[in-house]
RNA sequence: UCGGAGGUCGUCCAAUGGUAGGACAGGAGCCUUUGGAGCUCUCAAUCGGGGUUCGAGUCCCUGCCUCCGAGCCA
């Protein structure tokens, strides 16, 4: 079988150029930067694979960088949650774990170096003061009155400020470079700020930390990365990337922008990210329903899926939103091939069958074989205990079936899956008219599920056009399910409201409290992944090992991943 | 209004001056012991206007639309 050659996109394409032409030495090392003050989302992930994709595929290297430049921000839970999710993709940084404060001294010296050239002097204007002096979109700056000081009095007062003799906000260190630049980037930018806070890893050493724009060209080129590839929004920041390696003559990188991920049904910008999680919309960063590598990893999707969502998306440098449907069609598609089939029934409806035998122990219970999956014999066949009292789905039966229904119903015959066919023939209520149970026959010649021949023929077989799943109600085990569904209700949340907390799906969780399970599920741990037939995906919860006292009761807890395709759920919806 | 970047099926990505193609979504059908999976077919696009060229999504001009930018955030 021949690959299927995917398009190569427009970094991979420089890239190649680049080897070619022999720039770099042929080498290739990018970088994936998180700024290490909150979770990593699918827009992340991109960002990873394609970093760390290129890396593989090139024959380079990738390093992880933490860009902890602002200690009011910045904490080690999160560079612990950023590890664990760049692993949990399945890439590898080695011993390369960096940290822009790593090379806090050697930044130090470098501005020194520019305050030595002329090109940064101290500035003692207020953060107000500077934003009128920076001028606006339309109209141009004008240069602050401590733009010409010597560079022995900046040399002196920048030594100060790091020895902590100014407090905070006083005094910044500004590049000088143009004041009446269209690009507000460069128009004096901040290079230094007084700070005296507490880093999370440099804890009380610095009262003076840089800002992005200086660090990160420098962190960069003290690494020896070839291409450095970050977000759009960065394009107008890229002229001064290049200022300050030139002004400094140093190892010079490239910056190369694509469009970052947008997701349809959901929303991936950290501030509302966390409006969600403070407000309680979510139960946390790692709610099954969040964007979040932690959320969705809860939710039961496979890294591989993520990985390969992020190959298909392709890169680009237009903004564009992704359907949220690529996303699961290549869950299905994964799932489908590693998922142990399982029937669970979510909302039991009780069924007897009147004439099965329940006066011989020994036939009161039968043991059927099932197959674990369709789609891989390998992973072989299991038990499934059968008994004269089952549980079906109470959306199989339909008292008075819509045309297209063509499940249980009075008078029908449907396939139990594995088991018998059995035929409805009464309907049980209680006082207020609601099903309660529902009596069947069964036939014994159809034992296993399979279709016997019409009596009379001997090639036509009889036909049923339902198979339900079902379980034994004396051998199934409780479990609670939550039913996950799309956070929001609409394509672009906010889009029409203006308010996006407006476009919350209110049945984003359905939480089921007594659905019935095969035996076979009693030896399920967190993390494992099952299809309930013709139902969906599901995975065993981490609340499940919450036993006793706990709000699930000591049952297991089973988060459903996404919907199998449901094409009934499709024809249901039209006839409304 | 100034600077920067973008506009190809509903969505995402291709086509690098030579037949506008793939995937998802939608529709129709086949098959089926999951209304699953699979298979087949189908619908559907070059922002507008000029120009260059034998030939333009691609090159030039022009207009329009969208996104980003005024943190001592990243």
């Amino acid at each position: 079988m021949e690959e299927k050659e995917r398009p190569v996109d427009f970094i991979r394409e420089i890239i190649r150029e680049d080897i070619k032409n022999n720039k770099y030495g042929g080498r290739v090392h990018t970088r994936f930067p998180p700024e290490p003050n909150g979770y990593l989302h699918i827009g992340h992930a991109k960002s990873i694979c394609l970093n760390f994709g290129i890396a593989e595929e090139f024959k380079g290297l990738c390093n992880l960088r933490f860009d902890d430049t602002n200690p009011t921000k910045e904490e080690q839970e999160y560079v612990d949650s950023i590890k664990e999710d760049v692993r949990w993709l399945g890439f590898d940084w080695q011993e390369r774990e960096y940290y822009a404060s790593d090379y806090f001294e050697k930044l130090y010296e470098y501005a020194v170096e520019l305050i030595k050239k002329g090109s940064a002097y101290v500035c003692d204007l207020s953060a107000d003061e500077i934003r009128d002096y920076r001028g606006t979109l339309t109209e141009i700056g004008k240069d602050s009155p401590y733009r010409n000081r010597p560079f022995e009095e900046n040399l002196g007062l920048f030594e100060r400020m790091r020895k902590g003799e100014f407090p905070d906000g006083s005094r910044t260190l500004r590049a000088k470079i143009d004041m009446r630049s269209g690009n507000i980037n460069m128009r004096d930018p901040v290079m230094y700020r007084i700070l005296h806070a507490e880093h999370h890893r440099t804890g009380n050493k610095w009262c003076i930390y840089p800002m992005y724009d200086y660090a990160h060209c420098l962190s960069d080129s003290i690494e020896g990365i070839t291409h450095s590839i970050c977000t759009l929004e960065f394009e107008d920041h890229r002229p001064l990337y290049d200022w300050f390696l030139d002004q400094l003559g140093v190892y010079h990188p490239q910056q190369i922008e694509f469009a970052r991920l947008n997701l349809s049904r959901t929303v991936l910008s950290k501030r509302k990210l966390i409006q969600l999680v403070q407000e309680g919309h979510v139960s946390g960063w790692d709610d099954p329903r969040m964007p979040t590598l932690s959320g969705i990893r809860r939710r039961g999707y496979t890294p591989e899926t993520i990985r390969n969502f992020c190959d298909r998306i392709g890169v680009a440098k237009k903004d564009s939103t992704v359907d949220m449907a690529l996303l699961e069609y290549l869950l299905r598609e994964d799932l489908n091939k590693r998922a142990q089939r399982v029937m669970a029934v979510l909302k039991p409806l009780r069924v007897v069958i009147i004439n099965y035998p329940e006066n011989q122990p020994e036939n009161q219970i039968e043991e059927l074989d099932a197959i674990n999956n369709p789609e891989d014999p390998g992973m072989g066949t299991r038990k499934v205990p059968f008994s004269r009292v089952l549980y079906i789905e109470q959306d199989d039966f339909r008292e008075e079936p819509p045309k297209e229904f063509f499940r249980l119903a009075p008078g029908r015959e449907v396939r139990l899956r594995y088991a018998y066919f059995i035929k409805c023939v009464d309907v049980i209520k209680d006082k207020s008219g609601k099903i309660i149970e529902l009596h069947c026959t069964y036939d014994p010649a159809t034992r296993g599920g399979d279709s016997p021949l019409w009596v009379g023929s001997s090639t036509d077989r009889r036909k049923v056009k339902a198979t339900l799943h079902w379980v034994s109600a004396s051998h199934s085990i409780e479990a609670e399910v939550r039913l996950y569904d799309h956070l929001f209700a609409v394509p672009d949340p906010g889009e029409e409201t203006g308010d996006f907390k407006k476009d919350l799906n209110p049945e984003s969780l359905v939480i089921l409290r007594s659905c019935m399970v095969e035996p076979y599920l009693a030896a399920a741990k967190s993390g494992d992944i099952y299809q309930f037939e013709r139902q969906g995906y599901f995975c065993v919860d981490p609340d499940s090992s919450l036993w006793d006292g706990s709000s699930t009761g000591g049952k297991t807890v089973f988060n459903r991943t996404t919907t199998l395709r449901d094409t009934w759920a499709k024809i249901e919806k039209r006839l409304k």
